[in-house]
DNA sequence: TGACGTGCCTATGGGAGTTAGGTAAAGTCC
DNA sequence: GGACTTTACCTAACTCCCATAGGCACGTCA
């Protein structure tokens, strides 16, 4: 019998994928181990047990959340970056639910995942700064923020959303919400 | 062999105390049946199974939920019935993690589901008013406010938030954000 | 007091994660 | 090019979980 040629990256890689199609519940070794050709025992060798898979799925939606969010920022300020970011956000949990829920139900938080978490508070910070907002009243606002499109996504994400309703402009409405929200609190402290 | 005298009530009341105590991955009919000094079948007597039992968890939180905020709304207007809302939704969600969780990972929209979630909506709808919105944009408004809390509430149940920060004062931002977008957003469309 | 409804039981099956130990393919050194 | 080492993958077996089927005994009501 061949060999399948499995890295702990092409396990992850095909985990995520499972996690897309099949929600981050419908990840198990025995149907990742079958889309790969392999026995469920056979995953051990890459990866240590399904918490670990899971940390490792959350580690790398963090990685690729918080390149994206840099991207959409870059050259950038104010108002417009704070869209683009915002943008950029909903976009990536939409098109990568299942990661997006690996990655916001982590709870063992290794170095990796911490770095991540770092990448995306500092871009949020650098967009801040454009409202004149800077040391903790800034942390208190990019935790508003974050929790305002993480709460959107997730609802969005998980049908949370009742009414026949658009929810493009419910997004908008949002993130024009957290614009005239920041200028009214920038425009106190700053 | 005495009788344990369960019903549903009292089945459902005990896996929302488990589902606070070890989290709602954590209520297993094994451990509900031990808690309860029955055997795991017996359950089924009272419930149909795992899937109906966390729907119920749902449906309970959610009407929870909605008297809490009820409640916490009456009598007040404008940005003081704001304040209050949102505090009562982070109380209730820190007070019940489990029942929380629940709530939030309902797929199956029951009747009585749609009902509560019905009433959540109606307590923040009556508080737009307050800030001159109705209709549509209300609708979205009261979109934005509730992925806010949502996402506040989750990111601080599951330990998101990575720096060493009161999440009291953060909390305190993002509704003072809300209060300040909604003036932004409200004065344009009023 | 006897029959009935029903609350809870034991027995059983199937599926998931995980561990232990074996086998054969791939790589390495003489 | 042959022998040794490494390692990727396997089978077998264990545990724990949800779930179903069928039986026993408790409580009630005529």
């Amino acid at each position: 019998m061949p060999r399948a040629g499995l890295t702990t990256d092409s396990v992850v890689t095909a985990a995520g994928e499972l996690a897309d199609e099949h929600g981050l519940d419908g990840v198990t070794l025995a149907r990742l181990a079958g889309r790969l050709g392999v026995r469920p025992p056979s995953l051990y060798a890459h990866v240590d047990g399904l918490p670990d898979l899971r940390t490792r799925l959350a580690v790398r939606g963090a990685e690729q959340l918080a390149a994206t969010l840099q991207a959409a920022a870059a050259g950038l300020a104010g108002s417009q970056a704070l869209s683009a970011v915002a943008h950029a956000y909903r976009a990536y949990a939409l098109a990568h639910p299942g990661s997006y829920t690996a990655l916001q139900r982590t709870t063992s938080n290794t170095d990796e995942a911490a770095e991540a978490a770092r990448r995306v508070v500092a871009v949020v910070l650098a967009v801040l700064a454009g409202y004149g907002l800077d040391g903790e009243p800034a942390l208190h606002a990019t935790r508003a923020i974050r929790s305002a499109l993480h709460g959107f996504v997730l609802l969005e994400t998980q049908h949370g959303f009742g009414l026949p309703l658009a929810p493009d402009e419910s997004f908008t409405t949002l993130v024009s919400m957290l614009d005239s929200g920041l200028r009214g609190v920038g425009g106190a402290s700053a």
